[in-house]
DNA sequence: TGCCTAAGTTAGAATCATTTTAAATCGATT
DNA sequence: AATCGATTTAAAATGATTCTAACTTAGGCA
């Protein structure tokens, strides 16, 4: 069961990265959760098990995860900055109304997403290394509420 | 040559939203210019014609036009929030190492982006009304740069 | 045309997420 | 086991964005 944590592990150490208590106990709440956390969220909840970890280093080993490109960040227009494990490629619904963000698995996404690489690198020189594709809306329970209102 | 302006300014007319001076001097700045503008570059380059606006009125303003989707936000990873005058559907490089931000217009990106959102909204059953599209990479001046460094 | 009022603007203060600092600690290579 | 550069930490600093309260205005209506 932990074996997708173990992967996350053995990757980081194939890119030499060094390894720490508290960037393994963050990676493995990351890999474990899929509630793309904020910053806030992660030491609340790390601080049951783990306490005392400062945010600053909580700022940076996502940082460093961010730029290993193992974790990406999300913006949902409400509070802060949300992180999310990015193991298999997928894309996010992010709600106007409340922020809820929800995964988007397609088996066709990889294809979609290196078509719009293509493009964007034949037209603009780029070297593309990777995208952040999200689409907008209203979450279910926020419909409800926003037609039970009128 | 302001036909362009003047669609947009019709557009709100259209859509009952009340119109004031440093509304439409945003406005005309954002329709004439594609530099993708942070409020800072939008207050210093106002300052010129109108001094003294406030840069609460900026935030308001874009936030507005945010919310009427006619104009986006953008995270280039450097320097605060960038906008973009929505016009045309398009999308964006981003420049992993400097943050600029390049446009891309792509025929096909509507059908593309239309696809992944009907997708979404069939397994979230969110109700989708927009996307925002990005690529990662270096840009060519980033290249050049970080290439004659090794 | 001129009032009236809800909506918008303003400068400055306040907020708060994130970054910086400098000292203490630690991981991993020898 | 020793070493040293990297990491962690708590606290302070930063700075983009939001809030406040007073002032001004756009646009509908008489």
């Amino acid at each position: 069961m932990g074996s997708e944590v173990d992967e996350a592990f053995t990757e980081l150490q194939r890119r030499h990265v060094r390894m720490t208590p508290q960037r393994r106990t963050i990676l493995t709440y990351l890999v474990t959760h899929h509630n793309h956390p904020t910053v806030e969220t992660i030491h609340e909840a790390l601080d049951q098990q783990t306490p005392n970890m400062s945010l600053a280093t909580i700022y940076n080993t996502l940082k460093l995860f961010v730029d290993l490109g193992i974790v990406i960040e999300l913006a949902n227009g409400e509070d802060g900055v949300h992180y999310d494990y990015y193991n298999k490629p997928h894309y996010h619904a992010i709600c106007t109304n409340c922020g809820r963000i929800a995964d988007v698995f397609y088996p066709d996404f990889p294809k979609v997403a290196q078509q719009l690489e293509k493009e964007a690198a034949d037209q603009t020189g780029y070297q593309i290394t990777g995208n952040h594709i999200e689409v907008y809306g209203l979450c279910p329970q926020c419909q409800k509420k926003l037609n039970s209102k009128s």
